[in-house]
DNA sequence: CATCTCGGTTAACGCTCGCTAACATCGGGA
DNA sequence: TCCCGATGTTAGCGAGCGTTAACCGAGATG
């Protein structure tokens, strides 16, 4: 699940100059590959592609990553835990369910409206993965909705878990509305004005 | 936009034994690829498959479409056309604009859950179309867009088109989070059920 | 200072897949 | 009945693309 042959443990950070050079550039490959596969799908994108679009020029990529399904395979990965670790800090913070609710939405939309193009390879590209990361994304996918399902039936005790948990699913769903319509030409609110209305609905729909 | 060489007409429908075949054909193939293209995705799927899949191997399938992106179009342009005649009849029948919003959500659900696969498409593979077809999907979303905002917008004259547009667009993303999410495993409530929970979110948010 | 590692280059292989060609078969109108 | 057009079949081409091979220069290391 690491890096590969013995990495220097925890100084890891602080290595030498080509270091963080290479770290530099696996990052760059990462952001540039998100940006593409949600205007061009992931099929769409060549490995050439993926080189040219941070300046260097195709099989540097296999210096950093071992294949294509690699790189997509860290895209969705990264942003499932970072989405969990967003929440589970969002929880740490909240005890009354009313308020962890409120927090998970708005956690929950800063992500989608800053990360639109993740959001969108999120969505889209998951069964292209091998058997084996598919299974560790859709397992912290579950870990995520959990917590949401959590607070939900703490704030609806009446409710059955199944129930909470289509609701979750259906929340997400409106929450991650916006990386999908924004392709769509047409002037669009600002982010500031989204981020309220997303929130008012989200919340709105979970409590009816 | 019609079939090739000098059609009969409006008798189109009571040919010969062998025009019902190839429009049964057309059909199951239509059908087989909406399927297969939200199994494996748009790039993921042959036109051997495609073939296979309806008792006929390979290029047989030039023979009702001129090429793989072309049946491509037709689900979506189909999917779109159902969509916006499906609103349009409904909104024929009811004047008051509650009952008209109640009607659309009703007949938006009635299409996510049972052409899941299409709705699945629809989300994921606009792109790969050629920007011709394209643009001519995109406008029936739109049109279908236009339907619910105005609507949207007799219950609510104190809100802006642009928000109501927001409010439409995440009301499609909570309407279709089940084709999305039903490929997860778990045991899901019974269709019905699922019907009731999300026309009361549907409802909920965009009035919230 | 010699050497080794590593991130980069270009060339090329091989597979997949969309599509075309050439040919067979058969239903249906004259 | 006879022929034509439509719907199949199999063989094969050609392009695109993921990946590997072979080589190179420079920064870290002893």
């Amino acid at each position: 699940m690491a890096s590969s042959p013995a990495a220097p443990a925890s100084t890891a950070a602080a290595l030498t100059e080509r270091g963080r050079q290479k770290a530099d550039r696996r990052a760059a490959i990462l952001a540039a590959a998100a940006t593409l596969f949600a205007e061009r799908g992931y099929a769409g994108v060549t490995i050439e592609d993926l080189g040219t679009a941070v300046g260097v020029s195709g099989p540097a990529v296999y210096r950093h990553f071992p294949g294509k399904a690699a790189v997509l395979a860290a895209i969705l990965e990264g942003a499932s835990r970072a989405l969990l670790d967003g929440a589970e800090r969002v929880l740490d913070e909240a005890s009354e369910p009313e308020r962890s609710l409120r927090a998970l939405i708005a956690h929950h939309v800063d992500f989608a409206l800053g990360d639109a193009d993740v959001i969108l390879v999120q969505d889209r590209e998951l069964e292209q993965l091998d058997a084996g990361a598919r299974h560790d994304v859709r397992l912290l996918q579950r870990r995520y909705v959990e917590h949401w399902v959590d607070v939900l039936s703490r704030l609806r005790p009446d409710r059955a878990e199944a129930e909470l948990r289509v609701r979750a699913h259906a929340a997400f769903g409106l929450l991650n509305s916006t990386p999908h319509s924004a392709r769509i030409p047409g002037r669009r609110p600002a982010d500031g004005t989204i981020r309220g209305i997303l929130e008012e609905m989200a919340w709105a729909s979970l409590m009816s």
